[in-house]
DNA sequence: ATGGCTGAGCTACTCAGA
C-alpha cells in the first residue's frame, strides 16, 4: 500500500505534472495540499480516468486539501477541527487495511509568518486545537496516520541554514515544541525514524536558485501512530518532481506500508 | 537573507506563500 503526500501548489496549474507523477509512482492513495480551488473546479474526471476517486475539501484561491484514492474510503470528515478563519486545511478519512481501521488525516498547517502578527497566533491556536483533537482520536483508535504540509522544521538538521529560521514561524522553538507535543501523543516522524542523521528536504523556494543550491527544508511529514510502526515498508522523499518544468515548490513524500 | 518567484482572481494589481 503506497500512500503519498504532496503539496502541489494549485491542482489545476499542476494537473499535467500530477498526472505524470501518478503514472510513474502509482500511489494507492495521494494526499494533496494547497489545491487552491473550490470543490466544483477540482479535476475529478482527470483522476477518475487514471482510476482514482476524489475526496475534496476545497476553497476558492487559497488552501484546500484532497485525497485521491484507488480504494473507497469511509467517514470523510471536513470538520476535523474548528477553524476560526474557515480555511480548508484538514480532510480525514478511514481506510480499511486488512483487519485494521486506519484514520488518515491530511493536513495543511498555517504558515504563521510574520511572527509578530495575528497570522502567527492563528498558527498556534490551530496547532493547539489539532493536538487536542488528535489526543481524543488516539484514545478511540490507535491506528492513525497524519500526513501533509506541517509548515514546521522539526530540528536544526531539517533546514539548510537553521540560523535563518530559528525565529521564523517554521523554525521557532515554540512551534517545534508543538510538533514534539503531537509526537509525544504516540507517533513517529516516519522519515526521521528511518533516517537518523540524513539531511533531505521537501521544499525549496522558487526564488534565488534555491533548488539549484539545495537551499531547502523538510516541512512535509508522515506521522504514524506507534501501533503501526511495524507496518512500515519504506519512506522516501522523491525530489524528482521538483526538477521538472513548472514544478510545485514542494516535492512528494512516499510511504509504503504492509 | 528577504520576498528577488509563482498562482488565483481578474484583467491591474493585491494577497499569500515559507
Amino acid at each position: 500500500m503506497k500512500i503519498i503526500s504532496w503539496n502541489v501548489n494549485s491542482v489545476r496549474a499542476r494537473i499535467e505534472n500530477i498526472k505524470n507523477y501518478i503514472k510513474d509512482s502509482t500511489p494507492d492513495i495521494l494526499l494533496l495540499q494547497e489545491i487552491k480551488t473550490q470543490n466544483e473546479n477540482f479535476p475529478i474526471d482527470e483522476f477518475k480516468k487514471l482510476g482514482y476517486l476524489s475526496y475534496v475539501f476545497g476553497q476558492k484561491s487559497y488552501n484546500g486539501v484532497a485525497i485521491i484514492s484507488k480504494l473507497e474510503l469511509d467517514n470523510i470528515n471536513n470538520n476535523f477541527i474548528e477553524d476560526d478563519l474557515k480555511q480548508s486545511r484538514v480532510i480525514a478519512a478511514e481506510l480499511k487495511l486488512k483487519k485494521k481501521k486506519i484514520e488518515l488525516i491530511n493536513i495543511y498547517v498555517p504558515n504563521g509568518n510574520p511572527v509578530d502578527t495575528e497570522k502567527y497566533e492563528y498558527k498556534k491556536v490551530w496547532l493547539n486545537r489539532f493536538i487536542t483533537k488528535v489526543k481524543k482520536k488516539i484514545q478511540k483508535n490507535s491506528n492513525i496516520l497524519i500526513a501533509g504540509d506541517f509548515n514546521i522544521i522539526p530540528e536544526e538538521i531539517d533546514v539548510h541554514d537553521f540560523k535563518r529560521y530559528e525565529n521564523d514561524a517554521l523554525g521557532r522553538l515554540e512551534i517545534r515544541k508543538k510538533y514534539r507535543e503531537l509526537i509525544n501523543l504516540g507517533f513517529k516522524d516516519v522519515y526521521r525514524f528511518k533516517n537518523k542523521i540524513k539531511q533531505e528536504f521537501t521544499f525549496w523556494d522558487y526564488f534565488a536558485g534555491s533548488w539549484q543550491k539545495n537551499y531547502g527544508m523538510r516541512i512535509d511529514h508522515f506521522l504514524l501512530s506507534n501501533n503501526l510502526i511495524e507496518n512500515i515498508k519504506s519512506i522516501k522523499i522523491n525530489s524528482k518532481p521538483r526538477s521538472k518544468e513548472k514544478p510545485s515548490d514542494h516535492t512528494p513524500i512516499e510511504l509504503e506500508i504492509i
